[in-house]
DNA sequence: CTACCTTGTGGAAGCCCTTCCAATAATAAA
DNA sequence: TTTATTATTGGAAGGGCTTCCACAAGGTAG
């Protein structure tokens, strides 16, 4: 048996005789023969292997779309390399890993400003890279349309007929953030409502760029020093700085959605728990189209990147006010404040 | 420049001039080189690559062991590969993928029953495997004190002086569900207080076990059915569970911890502000040293498989009432059923 | 029975390193 | 200055595949 036939074999090359693959297969089963990995890599001149560069994780949004991904990878036979992020200059570090040559096929990059320095000698490599949850013009991305969920959401708000809405947004350095106060302000105007500053809340947490329970917990706490000019009804950058919030709210004895009304947005998995009306991301979906787009990229390295935007989708439960729900309940427990016993972990992280 | 000397350079090893080094160093940033990555795998036979093969990560337990591996692994100049498992099928599948040959220097493999098959066979593979959260007695294996932890937490209950005290637990078919079942009786025969078997729920969902939110709620649901013999206090298998179970109390009216004193398990970021009081698992830490393990296990391959074993630790929150809080507060919504929306993946996964 | 295609098979070359050994250069000792 | 050491350097061999080319074998048509 030759060489180049045990090869043809193994990688399903039509020219072999029924019975030379039998041949072959039976030896290789009895000297529990696989293919060497690395060697087929060196030599196919590829890994079958994506990386994907996600801050980490603790946000709920990104084990969502990290699942998506994951799964179609593993459902194409690809490996998935993960790096996690935890502090801003990990990304550099981690693009330049996952750039070593012949290390992975392609990157996904995840929710982060793409570092311009990278940006501009990516062109040379022949790396084919995917945004998500971010933008860059030179490279594929798949986002969502932030502004225009964010007006959505807020005309949610106006169309029940609230006057006084305010916004709790994320740290105004993110993207996401940025972009969604200016779709509230939008709504606003296109609605002819006054923009009161006062009643936006720009948080200036840094660690997960606000957007956490505890940043949500403490500009809540802000927003309610405006007293008895206290808006009926507020926008909420995430679902999770809208759980903080709510805690906050309780503690002052406020109720949601009677005293305040509340819309968030990405529809993570406790979304539901919490009632919490919100602008849906199709998280898991993206995930998946990352890595579709990635093969496409990969067949046709010449095309010119390709943008996807999703429209969120309104996700009406509790929170509102839309909804009438039953008798409340009464609550069992206090939020205890933030940082009450885990080690706040200050680092600060450029994400989403 | 010998393609030795390039090589010495490019690896550090000590018997090369300055001059010389500096002088590769240079062409090679001229001419932008990197080695190959796979060709030095090939060469040096190994990968510099652990795989995790991990239940998916929905559940919040594992991205906090992840987490903890991963910073470990990037940490030493390792990568990590990734495989989330949704399916038990895809057990076998991962670890098939991961055993081949030169795919990496290591596996660690969580929470999930070790299938036997490959128990047997792993002996003579000479890849190194290291168990989290399950155990088989061949191999390395970091785990928990559940029976220990599960007693510990019963037995708080029984000194706040409780007399009819039940449990929810999450399918028995998994191993931490049942351990903690069984620490569960161990408490309450150690202080001879019987054991109502009617005061035991055990989940059949199987979806991650009945690790979830949605076997709590259901579980509890169950255990109201026992009307004015409710248990004033009960120890649930893990705080996800214990969330979905007060929204099933919520919803009859009932009070955490006034009408009825909860533990769980875990500590998952979330029981904090559940005001959970539950048994902290080092989650992050567990991760750690399984990677840490992982590099003793490759300086020594030979050694008898260490097993580690943590005590989990008390953690008193608002739950069991050991702590007395502020008034209460309404809540401000009920919990909608599970399934109400998303759909219900039913897969099963024997997983923790 | 030839001449000409197919189809299947063997193996060299190439992928890009690391490692080892032999050769050379530099240095120290005599 | 010569010899014995030691520090560098070059490059062949080897790691385990894929791919391509040449050749053999089997078929078909003339």
């Amino acid at each position: 048996m030759g060489i180049g036939t045990v090869s043809r074999v193994f990688n399903g090359h039509p020219n072999v005789t029924k019975a030379t693959r039998e041949k072959v297969l039976a030896v290789a089963k009895r000297l529990n023969y696989q293919p060497h990995v690395y060697a087929q890599g060196l030599a196919r001149q590829r890994t079958n292997t994506f990386a994907a560069i996600i801050p980490f994780f603790t946000n709920y949004f990104f084990i969502e779309v990290l699942q998506g991904v994951q799964e179609k990878i593993s459902s194409i036979g690809f490996d998935l390399i993960l790096h996690g992020i935890n502090h801003p200059d990990e990304i550099d570090e981690s693009l330049r890993r996952s750039s070593r040559r012949g290390r992975v096929d392609g990157i996904l990059f995840f929710s982060m400003r793409l570092p311009d320095t990278f940006a501009k000698k990516w062109k040379d490599l022949e790396l084919p890279i995917v945004l998500v949850d971010t933008f860059h013009e030179a490279f594929d991305s798949i986002t969502v349309e932030n502004f225009q969920g964010a007006q959505t959401a807020t005309e949610h708000l106006i169309s029940l007929g609230h006057k006084n809405i305010g916004m709790i947004t994320a740290n105004i350095k993110s993207d996401p953030a940025s972009i969604r106060l200016e779709g509230f302000r939008a709504a606003l105007k296109k609605h002819n409502m006054e923009v009161n500053e006062k009643n936006i809340i720009v948080s200036d947490v840094t660690k997960l760029d606000g957007f956490s329970r505890d940043a949500g917990y403490l500009a809540m706490k802000e927003m309610l020093k405006l007293g008895p000019q206290l808006p009926s009804a507020i926008f909420i950058s995430s679902d999770v700085q809208a759980i903080g919030a709510i805690s906050a709210l309780r503690e002052k004895g406020l109720r949601v959605p009677d005293d305040v009304a509340i819309v968030s947005f990405d529809d993570i998995e406790l979304a539901q728990h919490f009632g919490l009306t919100t602008m849906r991301q199709p998280m898991h979906r993206m995930g998946e189209l990352a890595v579709d787009q990635m093969l496409k990229r990969k067949e046709n390295p010449s095309a010119l990147p390709v943008q996807m935007r999703f429209m969120p989708e309104l996700v009406v439960r509790q929170s509102c006010g839309a909804k009438k729900i039953s008798p409340h309940i009464e609550d069992y427990v206090h939020y205890t404040a933030p940082q009450d016993e885990r080690t706040g972990n200050e680092n600060t992280l450029s994400t989403r």
